[in-house]
DNA sequence: GCTCTTTCTTGACGTGGATCATGGCAAGGA
DNA sequence: TCCTTGCCATGATCCACGTCAAGAAAGAGC
């Protein structure tokens, strides 16, 4: 995300921020999109207490992995992650790409045990939310469990988007769908919705949509003769949304 | 359900409680499946007060539909639902079915939009949470915020696992996961694991796990040819759960 | 700067599962 | 008993996308 340089005034700020740890909650930039919405100051400050802002994590870094003790919620501070899991074959999923401001681990809670693995994509940072002091808290703060009935309940309903994605859609359907997520996305966040940076690799794309790397590249390239986008490297601009929004059929 | 008889001693009377619309929680056979476990009793006897117990459902009436706003959570209390969504152009896709004691309607919280279609499969009832009152006794009862916290945090581990079915496993592995999904869940309800009724048709089954319905014919047929199961019209038995196990691949 | 490695692109070819088409069977209605 | 309707089974055919292979770029390490 740091990368990233068409920020709108708004957020003219943000890379600067998001890299500070001793940022308190209150003075972040991703405050309006972040966990503490909706809070009380007084309990904000509290919540503060707890929170532990990471150094960097570098590119490939682990974040957490699947059956490991459950003792952290992360937020995604700068950066991108993305979770896997794995059949016992070694054949891996990749469940999803989180931006700052998106919950990692939100899976965990009803085992106390990662369901999936996490690592970064890019150098990245997390605020970490104790399991068990957002345990104690939540019972004093319905606010704070508003927040994650909130956040999950918009994830389950992600990912059931992607179901319709994996089961139905055909690999141009796909392709298109997971650019204009990724727009939607940036936007919020104060970037462009037309130009951004991939983070993640062909590969991970490919595996996240339920293709091959080279079915993945030849779209791309395809879709860059069709004037839908323009792509180099690890750049990409969208240049025809609406064209976009129709095939991807939602 | 209802047609199900391999019912072990300690559910036995499942059949004759479940279908009366007069019991409360405390005496219900799902209490140790369903939302009210771990609430203190005082707590338990304010939530029957809010709980509506539905008349039966018929097989294809809808529960609720996407886009309508959301005034209810559904825990099944008898028979069975499926749950779709569907894209603009009319594909569908089965994201889920849902036996006694689970919660339907768990991702329309996050905009208080239904965001899927809901219809039953068979004649069934629910118990119906309005959400509202739901969101008042929240605030006051933080056991409750943690339970509906678990179911959304599993029923969300859940859909990671159908990613890595719909987007990695082959049309064999996906039937046996399946098949396996069902025999755990039935099991937990006091069910036989390997003999049960499968009250959702071939085209849901084909449609939720991203195949054709002849080729969930044909593996269904090819599985009986190589022993793994039987299955005569909607009544199935798991002959060989360790084979259907190795197949499945997790 | 240069090598080594990883990632990406592009072409040629193969295949798993979709699609199409046909027929069987059970339930319901007259 | 016949007809209709819905659901399921199964064979024949086809195609979207995967697999394989071979370069081309792009980083990573020195």
């Amino acid at each position: 995300m740091a990368q990233l340089d068409n920020v709108t005034p708004l957020f003219k700020d943000l890379a600067k921020i998001e890299h500070d740890q001793n940022v308190a909650c209150h003075d972040c930039s991703l405050y309006r999109l972040c966990l503490p919405l909706g809070l009380h100051n007084s309990d904000l400050v509290k919540l503060d207490t707890i929170i532990k802002r990471s150094n960097n994590y570098k590119r490939n870094q682990p974040l957490f992995s699947a059956d490991k003790q459950f003792l952290s919620l992360f937020v995604v501070r700068s950066g991108s992650f993305k979770t896997t899991i794995t059949a016992n074959d070694g054949r891996e999923q990749v469940t999803g790409f989180y931006f700052p401001g998106e919950f990692i681990g939100l899976d965990a809670i009803h085992q106390n045990v990662y369901q999936s693995n996490a690592e970064a994509l890019e150098t990245s940072s997390v605020c970490e939310l104790p399991s068990e002091q957002m345990q104690e808290f939540g019972k004093e703060m319905p606010q704070l469990q508003i927040q994650l009935l909130t956040r999950l309940s918009k994830e389950l309903s992600n990912y059931k988007g992607l179901m319709l994605l994996l089961g139905k859609k055909t690999a141009d359907e796909k392709l298109a769908s997971f650019l204009l997520s990724l727009s939607k996305r940036f936007q919020v966040r104060g970037f462009s919705a037309t130009n951004f940076h991939l983070s993640m690799s062909r590969g991970d794309i490919a595996n996240h949509l339920g293709l091959a790397v080279e079915t993945v590249s030849r779209l791309f390239s395809r879709f860059q003769d069709d004037q839908l986008i323009n792509i180099a490297g690890k750049s990409i601009s969208l240049r025809d949304m609406e064209k976009l929004e129709v095939l991807c059929g939602e």
